[in-house]
RNA sequence: CGCGGGGUAGAGCAACGGUAGCUCGUCAGGCUCAUAACCUGAAGAUUGUCGGUUCGAUUCCGGCCCCCGCAA
């Protein structure tokens, strides 16, 4: 890679999402000076504490990372001693304040997987599937003190064809959104981009997701139950109870298909068990007449 | 020590203090124009692992390994 001025900048993240994000800047030969995330938080059976993936992603690389609690004014001057030309926001997880968003020079950007001002908030990526909304894409904008509110700096439109799972629309997003950024950075850091202020009549708000949304009613509608358990592929996992030796278990749907109105669950995993194939499922667990 | 479920033939499940049964699959034969359908028969399990209790454990007790649900 021959980057003869490379940009300064820190980068903001803590899920997936950044981390796949991360991967294709590296890829491309760019790395931040450095990496906020969220704290270590209590994971896994035993809530053993746990760095967010992001934290082990930039300590394999050397990269300093801060995971500060609160963002207040003395995190604010630490972080303003690295001199970043300019932040960039993917998925961090934290309101970032305005004493904070305005200190590098070139402000700060967000990576957001959908077209804004549509989908704005914690879960565009899901909306989207849930809401069949196939004409898709990825904003960089500048942040402002309101949640996906800021001027878009660049779009990329994206079509999706045919819904896949949520990590796999993830990944294609984050690593288009990631190449967005490559392009648009170096304009933007020298002035020749303008932003453009969002046509906020027009915007919609997307919902954290809670885990009993995943709960699918297995006789409703087959399309819609196909994107649930496509968006919520990853967490909580589209899931419906079934009664089993005198006990009701979780089954959690881990795959499925959809072709003619007909939805075919392929693979699940029965609370207890491990995850078997459906047509395992329904032998063993008495389901088939 | 966050809470809980589970490890039994290739797969999914059942049972029981006295060497284990069902469904599917597999193999052989039959039926059929034919079939993933049907009929008959067969093979296939030292019941996760180590130790303890017992006349005897797969079934009871304890340690260990592995898997999963909740929670986060």
């Amino acid at each position: 890679m021959s980057n003869t001025s490379p940009i300064r900048f820190s980068f903001f993240g803590s899920s997936r999402f950044s981390v796949l994000i991360l991967d294709e800047l590296e890829r491309a030969g760019i790395l931040p000076i450095s990496v906020i995330t969220t704290p270590d938080k209590p994971q896994g059976r035993h809530l053993t504490l746990t760095p967010t993936l992001v934290k082990s992603w930039a300590v394999q690389r050397n990269i300093p990372v801060h995971d500060p609690e609160i963002l207040d004014s003395s995190f604010a001057e630490k972080i303003a001693t690295e001199q970043a030309q300019v932040f960039v926001v993917a998925s961090y997880g934290k309101i970032i304040p305005a004493s904070i968003i305005n200190i590098p020079p070139r402000k700060t950007l967000n990576i957001h997987p959908s077209l804004l001002p549509i989908f704005r908030g914690a879960s565009p990526l899901q909306s989207a599937i849930l809401h069949d909304t196939k004409d898709t894409g990825i904003t960089l904008m500048r942040i402002d003190e309101k949640m996906d509110h800021g001027p878009i700096v660049a779009q990329e439109k994206i079509h999706v064809a045919e819904w896949p799972t949520y990590d796999v629309l993830e990944k294609e997003m984050a690593e288009k959104g990631a190449q967005l950024l490559i392009r648009t950075l170096p304009q933007w850091i020298n002035g020749s981009i303008s932003e453009q202020e969002q046509d906020h009549v027009a915007a919609t708000f997307t919902k954290k997701i809670v885990k009993e949304d995943g709960l699918v009613d297995l006789t409703g509608n087959a399309y819609s139950n196909f994107l649930k358990i496509q968006a919520f592929h990853t967490w909580p996992q589209a899931y419906f109870f079934h009664e089993h030796a005198g006990k009701k278990i979780r089954v959690k749907i881990t795959e499925a298909s959809y072709s003619h109105s007909v939805l075919h669950i392929t693979r699940v995993i029965p609370e207890g068990s491990k995850e078997i194939s459906y047509e395992d499922f329904q032998r063993g667990y008495s389901l088939l007449s």
